[in-house]
Order: C-alpha cells, then structure tokens, then sequence
RNA sequence: GCGCUCGUGGCUCAGCCCGGAUAGAGCGUUGGCCUCCGGAGCCAAAGGUCACAGGUUCAAAUCCUGUCGAGCGCGCCA
C-alpha cells in the first residue's frame, strides 16, 4: 500500500516538474483523525521552491488521480501535510492476500536475489556457548530471517577459530588436568581455562587411553618461565607450556588437541540446534592455514607495500587506511596474530562473491572494526562491503539479583542452562526484544513466568486463542468460508484496528529488515496480538449471524496467520494450545 | 587522556538514522469487567522540564556543539 500510494506521489510529483524521493515523507499517521497515512512532503519542499506549503500541498493534490480505488479522501491540514484515507476496499484486499499467500505473505523482491554472508556466534570452541553468545545467536538468526524474507539471497557462516593459539591453550589446560588425574600434583597456570568442561574432557581422554600421555609434573614444567603469581609472566608461562606440551607428547599431541575441540565444537553445534539456529557453513580457520592463505595474504600486503618491520614483528600500516594506529600481523615469535589471519578470512570471503558481508560481533570488538575494513581496503576491495552490527552485552538477573560471570574463572551461565530453565520461546524473544545496542537486562524469572507480565506469552496465547476458536468450530461440525464480500460486514472499531494492524506488517518486516532491527517484529506482534486480544473480549467470532461470522472468521485467520509468520522470523513457536 | 555506544514516567524500553500536528508501550500502582468462543484476557485512571546548557529551524526527544553521568574499547590477547 505505502509502495501504491510512493508511486501515486512520485508521478504527481513528476507532473508539476519537481524531482524529489517522497519515501521518507510519507509515513502511517499516529491518529486516525489524520487518515492513514501522512506526507509532508510540501513543507520539506516549501522553502526550496519558495511557495506557501498549503499552496504546494493543493497543487500536489490535484495532480493525485480521483478515482483510485484505495483512495477514500485526501485533506490537507495543519501547516501543509496531506492526509490520505484509505478505504475499505485497500484493507480487504490485505486479507485477501494473507490468506492466499500464507506462510508467502509478507516476503518481498526487495532484495533482488543479491547475496549477503552473515557471520555470527563464532565463539571460540575452547568452552561451551554462554549467555552472552546467545543474544548474537539470537539477533543474528532473527536478522538472517528478515532479510532471506524481504528477497536476500542468505548466507549464515559460524567461522571456528581452530587454529589459534587460543586452541593450544585448552589442549593445554586439557593435557594438564589430565595429568592430575595421573595423580600428578600441578600448580594449573593462570591462563588455562579453569572451567569443569575441562575435567570432563581430561577425564574421558584418560578412561579411553589410561596413562598414555602420562608425563612426570617435574619434566613438564622444568625450565617454563614462571607464572603470573610466582612474579612471571603468564603469557610467556602458557606459550612455554604449550611449547613444552607439544615437544613431550609430540604427535600424541594431536590426539588431545583434536579430542578437545571436537568435544566442544560438536557441544556448540549441538547447543545451538536447540537453540533453532542454524547455519549454511562452519567454516574452518584452519582451512586457510593448511592452505597458506594466512601467508599470502600477508604477502600481498608487503607486496603492496603496506607493511613494515620493527622490533622483530611485522606490522601493517593501518594508519593509512584510516585506523588509528599500525598493527602487528606477525609476533617476534614468527606466530601470526588473529588479525592476520582475520584479514585472510575476509579476503577470503569476498572472494567467494558475496554481494555484502555482515559480522555480528559483541560491543567489545567495536575498536576491531577499523583496522578489519582498513585491510579490505588495503587489499583492493571496497570496504563499505562490510557491515558490522555490534551488540551489547545481556546483564543476567534472577529478579533483582544480578548474576555474575567469567569464562576463564569456569563460573558462567551456559546457554544451555538458560534454555533448559527459560525455555527456547521466552530466551530468544528476550534477547532480541531490544534495541542490539542498547544493554539488556535479561531477567530469568520475568521469562520463566506465565503471567502476562510476559510478553512472549502473550503473543502466543493470542495465537493458541484463534487456534482454540477454529477448533470450536470443527467441534461443532460447522465450516465457514473465506469470501471476500463479507469482509464488508467489518465495522467495529476494534475490527477496523486490526485490519490496519495487518496492513503493516509487510511495511514492519522491511523496515526491520533493512534497518536490521528485529526487535522492531517484537514490539509490532505484541501490538497485534493486543488488538486482537481488544477485538476477541468486544467481538463474538462464532455467531448464528453467518456473513459476520465468516467475515470475523476472515479476520481471525489472518491474524493468526501473520502471528505465525512473524513469530516464525524471530525462531519462536506459535502453538496451538498453550 | 582518546575513541565507540548509551542517558525518555517508579522500573524495563520504543520513537532518533530520514526534524513535523497533544512524546508511545509494557511492568508496577489505583479502580472496574467472568450466565458468553481459553481471565495466560479486557477496560480505565494517575504518572514525563525526553540528563543538562547553548545553537540551527517556521518547527527539535530527533540535527550540531559543549558539559555531566553510565558501559565498553584503546596488547606482539583473542
């Protein structure tokens, strides 16, 4: 309908020689004393065009033709805006297609088939997934949906960082608890992954290979610089470990490293499954290190010239491309940094022709951004490719009390405790009924509750209520039929309301789309399911009168449709009894 | 110190990108509504100098500048 009415204005527009993009100057009015909808586009253009707005505002008018069939009236008030009311006939024809396109209804071209990468989670896998990573899962997903849904040709990438040194450190930790189940006596480093998962995989490597990696706590550790609390330096306390570790058991080595990771990474796949998220590709960073990618990658750049040596790392001048200072991208130890092979893994990516990359990162990478889009840039592509959409951290809290936690301490809430105490439904709505950059405080006990406290609930009992009506009907061995005639006999306030409720949800999934703002669904499916909560207490659907009842019936169905579509977009259920 | 993000009723938040017609919800509070399709519901009331101060404009919660406050980031960590 605002595409009908944009290109209505546009051509009037065209008529009086005026060249001007009325779509941001035509919105849905907030009262409906001022029609549907609303265009100021004569006081925008007023002053350009030296002329009185009113007097812009009727020119314009009479330009718009007369007899359109959506059009009941056109006013102009106030300073210059032009109201335009719809008539009947324009929301009719909304059901009409809900109720023909169904789980259609609401999609769009608007992406013309380009193809966008969206990259999300991408946690390390040296430990489970936590709260924390559920609300980019979560955003992540949902924004995948609304852009697959208005004609994007979507592609969802988890990159596993499988080959850092990240990854070393937990074989490490790994190796270590290991050996403590040995019967060993170790003073566990600082930097090594303190959390219980560790034990667990210690403890199946050591009931599948008993004392195989048994190494003596005085040949591991002899010669390692000290830890941080022996007044060392936990860095180089690790990186001896791990040199050490993989000197000792050499290729046994692999065994633990491999053992680790693939306990984690198939606990994060899993975890999301059940979280409903789902990805086209895992991509492997260790792809691009086997394949030496990381290192043609750096020499394109020196070979361009972006590069420089100091103090025994090679650095790239980020600088120039607009980052606030130079990066190293190879240590003094000859290891490359994550930034290296981070500028490989987007070389990469666009190389696979993707029309726009998106990466969904937390808040605390925002200053990653610069020097990511200054090696694209550096490397010849056109960083305005990318967009990274960062979001904010979820502040757990048990009704008042806030939850701390810390992955390296081990003390965290995973997220699949919150989905086995929450529930799917209520843990993905909540993360993403805000706004990605604004904090979150997530309350367990406000998503667990099954009052109408809770929004989720609400939404879907307004679902399960017209499911509930339809079985009435079944059970009373009636059928009803959908005919667009009767559609007229809709003349209650609270049956006009959700007519224009329905009438926006295509213009809700593309603006949410584009903005990339999911929570925007949120808000718009409780405003719905109000209204029909409102209309369902005032209006009886199952009446003797069989032209109303149909038409309500009409009514309910494409509100129960739309409910299930959106609900759909944001990976919860619509159930039909609750 | 520099950079990014945020500051809207008691609480949690929309609206800001793209300036418009009396600033919207939910929770909480107060008061109503079950002979009737699921009360996990509905109706109503009270409650706001849109952090503060300037500026731009016919018009500012919205744009600009500054101040204050909160979070995060400023490693040869990832």
């Amino acid at each position: 309908m605002k595409q009908h009415l944009h290109n209505l204005f546009t051509k009037a527009l065209k008529q009086l020689e005026i060249s001007q993009n009325v779509a941001t100057h035509l919105e849905r009015t907030r009262d409906t004393s001022h029609g549907d909808f609303a265009c100021n586009i004569a006081m925008v253009l007023a002053k350009k065009l030296r002329q009185n707005p009113r007097d812009l505002a009727t020119s314009i008018v009479e330009h718009l033709p007369t007899n359109d069939e959506f059009i009941a009236k056109v006013e102009i008030a106030g300073p210059g805006f032009i109201n335009i009311f719809l008539t009947k006939q324009a929301y009719h024809s909304n059901i009409d297609d809900i109720l023909r396109l169904k789980t259609e209804y609401g999609k769009s071209k608007l992406g013309q088939n380009q193809s966008i990468m969206i990259e999300f989670v991408s946690a390390n896998p040296t430990g489970p997934l936590h709260v924390g990573h559920g609300r980019g899962a979560a955003y992540g997903a949902a924004l995948a949906n609304l852009l697959q849904t208005v004609g994007f040709k979507v592609h969802r990438e988890y990159y596993v960082n499988d080959a850092g040194r990240q990854m070393n450190i937990l074989a490490v930790s790994v190796w270590l608890r290991y050996l403590e189940l040995c019967g060993e006596t170790i003073e566990f480093p600082s930097n090594a992954y303190q959390g219980d998962y560790v034990w667990d995989i210690a403890a199946d490597l050591h009931r599948n290979h008993a004392e195989l990696f048994h190494k003596s706590t005085t040949e591991v550790f002899a010669g390692i610089p000290p830890d941080i609390s022996n007044g060392g330096d936990k860095e180089l306390h690790i990186d001896g470990l791990i040199q050490r570790s993989q000197q000792l058991l050499d290729k046994q080595y692999k065994i633990i490293f491999n053992q680790a990771l693939n306990t984690i990474l198939d606990n994060i796949r899993h975890d999301l499954e059940q979280f409903g998220v789902e990805y086209e590709e895992w991509f492997l960073e260790s792809n691009l290190t086997d394949t030496n990618k990381v290192q043609q990658t750096i020499e394109q750049l020196q070979a361009a010239g972006h590069t420089y040596e100091q103090d025994g790392a090679l650095w790239f001048k980020s600088s120039a491309f607009g980052d606030e200072k130079d990066r190293v991208i190879v240590r003094e130890n000859g290891q490359f940094t994550y930034f290296a092979s981070d500028i490989a893994y987007h070389k990469n990516k666009l190389e696979r022709g993707f029309d726009q990359l998106i990466n969904i990162w937390g808040a605390d990478h925002h200053g990653y951004v610069p020097r990511v889009k200054a090696a694209m840039t550096a490397l010849g592509n056109d960083a305005e490719r990318l967009t990274v959409l960062l979001v904010q951290f979820a502040t757990l809290y048990r009704g008042e009390e806030r939850l701390q936690m810390s992955t390296r301490s081990g003390e965290f809430v995973t997220l699949r405790e919150l989905r086995e105490d929450v529930g799917r439904d209520a843990a993905r709505f909540f993360y993403i009924q805000r706004k990605s950059e604004q904090h979150l405080n997530f309350d367990l006990e406000l998503a667990k509750s099954q009052t109408n406290d809770n929004p989720v609930y609400y939404i879907q009992y307004a679902h399960a209520r017209i499911s509930s009506v339809m079985r009435q009907l079944r059970e009373q061995n009636q059928t009803w039929q959908y005919n667009k005639a009767t559609l007229a006999c809709l003349a209650t306030t609270h049956e006009q309301t959700l007519l224009v409720a329905l009438a926006r949800y295509p213009e809700i999934i593309e603006m949410a789309a584009l903005a990339h703002e999911p929570h925007q669904l949120t808000y718009y499916l409780r405003d719905l399911a109000q209204n029909f909560h409102s209309f369902y207490d005032t209006n009886k659907i199952l009446i003797p009168n069989n032209e109303l009842r149909d038409a309500r019936l009409s009514l309910t169905a494409a509100v129960q449709q739309i409910l299930q579509n959106g609900l759909a977009i944001i990976g919860v259920s619509a159930p039909e009894v609750m």
